[in-house]
DNA sequence: TACAAATAATTAGTGTTCGAACTATTATGA
DNA sequence: TCATAATAGTTCGAACACTAATTATTTGTA
């Protein structure tokens, strides 16, 4: 359903506008932060074998073994026809396995193989993780400043109307 | 080079970890601010018939008429090839033309067709054009806050040693 | 000058992502 | 009950997106 890449692209450059006198200052930011992301990204696939998204699924199986394939896709993100392709080769490679259920023969269970527990078990960590040790020492007001930031931009975006009628066209955010 | 879909998960996920307290408030600020661009992107696609991608490449040409491939690439971040497939398309179209430079028989100059400046003409601005009226009106405080969140982002993910240090490897960020 | 290195674009191959159509199964309600 | 709606998963086709390899051309230099 979402282009999260578009809408990655979009929201750089909604930034980028929002501070166009800081533009050059916080594109070195942004550089540096995607740079990092990257890099760390490539790393793990490097160690582990598997792209980004196979890791993703990986490890959401890995926290709620016996998942669904519509569970896995509402925790990452991903439509179900895209968790099945990637559940697919993981399959393949025999790190998981797929259980269809008993009670309800429509639903899949996907499980871990002992060879996908031992890459989950010798990956390094997402890179979230690693922050939030610092990240929770974060100061109250800052977290706040940072929530004002994000919902000012929802607010500009007439984000909210349009949640509230999912009837509204989004012509009416081109308007006035 | 870089996974933009990949690495807009991990910030999302940053900026989620970094506001644990206030996950949920921010959850809904961050889904109504996708959903709005999904939307419109869609909306952009109905009324253009193209992909995000290709409006992304055909806006850039018509900024900068006869853009190499190359120079397109850098400025909506993609690979040569990936510009080199969406142009296919274009040109088959009809929407854009191929000339081989004659001063320099490696490069390639693209250019807009008559239809092909009809659909820019006709097409809504892109998202982040309607913004830039309202962030002109934001306060310059409101400006510094957003820079320094992404600033202090920056230094946790130990971006500026990696940008100092290009044969730094990543695996130094999982330390410290 | 001649030849290696660099550059620009493309091609080949793999993987990701989606919507739409399809199959199988379960839930609903007249 | 039994037809119909809803749900879960898959398949299919198209478009992206990347790296690596290839082709053609230009640049740099011995």
């Amino acid at each position: 359903m979402i282009n999260l890449r578009f809408v990655s692209i979009v929201i750089i450059r909604v930034v980028l506008s929002f501070l166009m006198k800081k533009y050059e200052e916080l594109l070195v930011s942004l550089r540096q932060v995607i740079r990092a992301i990257d890099l760390y990204s490539k790393k793990l696939s490097k160690e582990t074998g598997l792209t980004s998204p196979q890791l993703l699924v990986l490890l959401s199986i890995a926290e709620h073994d016996d998942a669904m394939v519509k569970e896995v896709a509402k925790t990452i993100n991903l439509s179900s026809a895209t968790i099945t392709s990637i559940v697919d080769r993981l399959e393949k490679r025999g790190l998981v396995t797929r259980t269809r259920s008993t009670t309800d023969k429509r639903k899949v269970g996907i499980s871990l193989t002992a060879q996908g527990k031992e890459i989950i078990k010798d990956s390094p960590k997402p890179l979230q993780d690693h922050f939030i040790a610092r990240f929770e020492s974060m100061q109250e007001w800052e977290q706040s400043q940072m929530l004002a930031t994000m919902q000012r931009i929802s607010t500009m975006m007439d984000a909210e109307d349009l949640d509230a009628s999912p009837v509204l066209e989004v012509g009416q955010i081109d308007q006035h």
